[in-house]
DNA sequence: AAGCTTTTATGACAAAAGTCATGTTTTGCC
DNA sequence: GGCAAAACATGACTTTTGTCATAAAAGCTT
């Protein structure tokens, strides 16, 4: 398989200014910059494999990922879905670890390479950027902690309208009254995401659209009364 | 509630070594210590409340705490039990964010508080101590995320299983031929350790129980077979 | 020691969710 | 455009787990 290289320049990338690269000196921006490989990766290709060494620090450009652990019957949980601007691979950089978790593009993307080593060196030298870094592994650190509490307490039906306002926050794209995730998932990709079965995900979407909480729009979703998903989102006693 | 103060030097301190303070020069240490409070709290207290803003940082001395998130309906998720050398609310302070767990006594505890600015000013002009919290973090992150894969396709059996094998880790008190875990926990923590109900570990444990994989010694826990217990841990087809 | 509260235990039942089988639709590809 | 594969859908059924009721046991307090 052949790899399609690409160019960019960080200064000029779009998603410089909400990445965690914005406000670092032209200098060390241009330490990265000039170091960087980046490469265009089709859906379905691997970024990376749980349980290999991470030899650098990838950087979205375009496109969607997904970032996953296969437990031992194969069943897939998705730990994140990054968009452009979002940095991929750091937590195993940073603790010294393998990957714990498998990459695998969602949609079509361009992904930057920068070596660990130049990684670190910025890390090092600008204190204010690692500040920048703790600060955004604390904050994702706490989300998880509020994810797991809901995977241990909260039901299937919950948790799905759950994702459903979660990707909203992310994906959503306004319309006039509702809102339509730019995200392609499978009924898969759902139930990998929220935890449960490829089945579970189908009747509940159905029972969600038959409800008019949303509507599918080819293979993406409208969410249609985030209220009231939001109220199925939360408890059924509330 | 009167407050039991009690005093400790850092450099004496039995945790010094296996904590995150450990390699601090004697300077840095000495600053934490000189402007630390230790304060003695009993089985129940509460050390510091989801939804509060953090103003420093928690080192345990002596006892056991659990940190735990509380839903809607009242059910409790622990997300972690903290032990002597431990660090509690770091997270929050260092995602600048609210707690989003409130921290309980498990057992007695002495517990010393670091005033945030100081933990600051250490951790910003130590970048080795600021490397070793990003690791601590990080591998916490790894943890975290392996946890949520279990939460979300493992069943309440097997994570009962790894949850006490987990702790045969951290407080395990090797015998001849079995490992008594050395925490008093109610069946009630148990559940909110697993994420489950509280009948349900009751049933489990008993099975465990019955099938000399467990025994209960007073309100311990003795592991009588970490291998047998390790594949119930993993999966039944396994 | 008695009486209260809390914890542990057990049974019966209901609800939620997983699994398996099968069928339909969509998609990708030559 | 037609074929194969993948994705989506639905029904039937089983298993797991939660809930509620009740009771026994253990811990505290006076």
């Amino acid at each position: 398989m052949q790899r399609k290289e690409f160019t960019i320049d960080c200064q000029l990338c779009t998603h410089l200014k909400d990445s965690l690269f914005n406000g670092l000196t032209p200098e060390d921006l241009s330490r990265i910059n000039n170091h960087k490989t980046c490469i265009q990766y089709k859906k379905g290709q691997n970024i990376f494999y749980e349980g290999t060494r991470p030899t650098g620090l990838f950087c979205i450009n375009g496109g969607k990922v997904k970032v996953f652990k296969n437990n031992v019957q194969g069943k897939e949980f998705i730990l994140y879905i990054a968009k452009p601007g979002d940095f991929l691979g750091y937590r195993a950089l940073l603790s010294e670890e393998f990957y714990g978790a498998t990459a695998t593009v969602l949609e079509d993307a361009k992904i930057c390479f920068i070596q660990k080593e130049n990684f670190f060196e910025v890390l090092q030298k600008n204190p204010v950027f690692m500040k920048k870094v703790v600060k955004q592994v604390c904050q994702q650190m706490g989300i998880m902690e509020e994810r797991m509490a809901e995977l241990a307490h909260k039901s299937v039906r919950e948790r799905l309208a759950g994702s459903l306002l979660m990707l909203k926050e992310s994906y959503g794209m306004e319309g006039d009254d509702s809102v339509l995730l730019d995200i392609a998932l499978s009924r898969e990709d759902w139930a990998s995401l929220v935890g449960t079965a490829t089945e579970t995900v189908i009747r509940l979407l159905s029972d969600f659209k038959s409800d008019e909480l949303i509507s599918f729009e080819g293979k993406k979703i409208r969410v249609l009364d985030p209220k009231r998903l939001a109220k199925q989102a939360d408890l059924i006693v509330a």
